[in-house]
DNA sequence: TGACTCATGCTACACCGTATAGTAAGTTAC
DNA sequence: GTAACTTACTATACGGTGTAGCATGAGTCA
């Protein structure tokens, strides 16, 4: 009928991830088909296709979205090493987190994109500061981003996900295969996410820099 | 034609994921489709049907064979705790990377599973005894695992996967927008994925077990 | 007016997971 | 021996997916 529609404007990039978060995040990922984009725009499912390559270059424009989320800011330059560097990581759990059902994406892309390293930048200034070596600092912010990763993907599991997050619990498992769990789950308690991941970065950042860390540069 | 074959043992789980394992490892996890396995059995592709109920099952039987290759026999009972822990870390890691094109469904699956959970069974025994809390070795666990499956992630896009590992490399970056990154580059080297994972390693089990640690004990 | 480009619509293809139904071989009961 | 039943498959088909290829109308510029 009618391709190029008169007093429309045109789409682009922004619109149409615009887009594909709004259905991500009402709708879930799985709801988000070409087809179901093009109706989110009141366009044809092909529309698309103009304006990014495929569905791959898509997915990347939703880690893009984001990653921009992640607000840097508020860690405070005059605060100990280890506290910005731990304000760092949260504001980076933070902005994860705000789109909880876009988590299978970031896991399924690389985060040596510019997009991704983009909120790393400063990490790696108060890292290098801190006085461990250059490749020192590139191991721990990519671990660090790793370890924020599967966090995140933990959560997303447990916390998200209708398929996944149902009927797993460590209290149905069979007692005699797992004393340890079992003794586990009847002694303690659920720390809950946000405390997990507290606890974890906590000894990350001390094992980092609280002490002696293991030599990388000895290393073939 | 001819229903239950004569003369032809019959399909059951263990060769259905022994068939799909072997696709994964050789074709890619794109490659499995039910179709496909199917035709690597000399079967129709809606007998596997019969056995498993849905590829998410298939999924998990996945997430299964590749968990039951974690050996945690070389743990050393006489080392120190950090040690151990550090010995179970690499087996689980050791395990997972033995299937590399997997990666992406043990990202998709809940590791709260029995599958899941049997390796760590041990590890809960290491980090009880070392005087941690029942709620804290849970958490310990929790994100030593987290750490683990992210820096599997992070190996499968950055050495595995043929969409991910090209052209993204730091080194091509706008200098101006990422200074500290250059200059990692320009300093640094890369470790590799192995140093990086027992730099990461270390730091977290000096944290969890060198000195006083966050208390969980004290949220709510 | 006519050529050119832009942004979109339309159709179609190959592939996917899987619901449903049919059917041959094996097992059991009488 | 044969009928009923169960097991383990085959065959067909449906609705969904990403996307290649082509057509088409609007806007811009000569």
């Amino acid at each position: 009928m009618a391709p190029r529609k008169k007093d429309v404007e045109p789409l682009d990039r922004e619109r149409i991830v615009e887009a594909a978060m709004t259905i991500i995040d009402d709708e879930g990922l799985e709801a988000l088909s070409m087809r179901r984009l093009g109706a989110a725009l009141g366009v044809n499912p092909m529309a698309a296709y103009y304006h990014v390559p495929n569905k791959a270059a898509l997915y990347d424009l939703v880690l893009e979205a984001v990653m921009s989320g992640v607000d840097l800011s508020a860690i405070d330059p005059a605060a100990p090493l280890a506290d910005r560097l731990k304000q760092g990581a949260r504001a980076y759990r933070t902005a994860i987190l705000a789109h909880p059902r876009a988590i299978p994406v970031l896991a399924s892309r690389s985060l040596r994109t510019a997009a991704a390293l983009r909120p790393v930048e400063p990490l790696l200034g108060i890292l290098f500061e801190a006085g461990l070596t250059a490749t020192e600092t590139v191991a721990a912010v990519d671990c660090l981003a790793q370890y924020i990763l599967g966090v995140c993907v933990g959560y997303y599991h447990h916390t998200v996900d209708e398929e996944t997050n149902v009927q797993r619990e460590f209290d149905e498992l069979d007692p005699a295969e797992f004393p340890n769990v079992s003794r586990m789950v009847a002694e303690g308690r659920y720390a809950g996410a946000e405390a997990e991941f507290e606890f974890g970065l906590d000894a990350f950042a001390r094992g980092l820099l609280g002490g002696p860390r293991m030599s990388l540069e000895a290393t073939s």
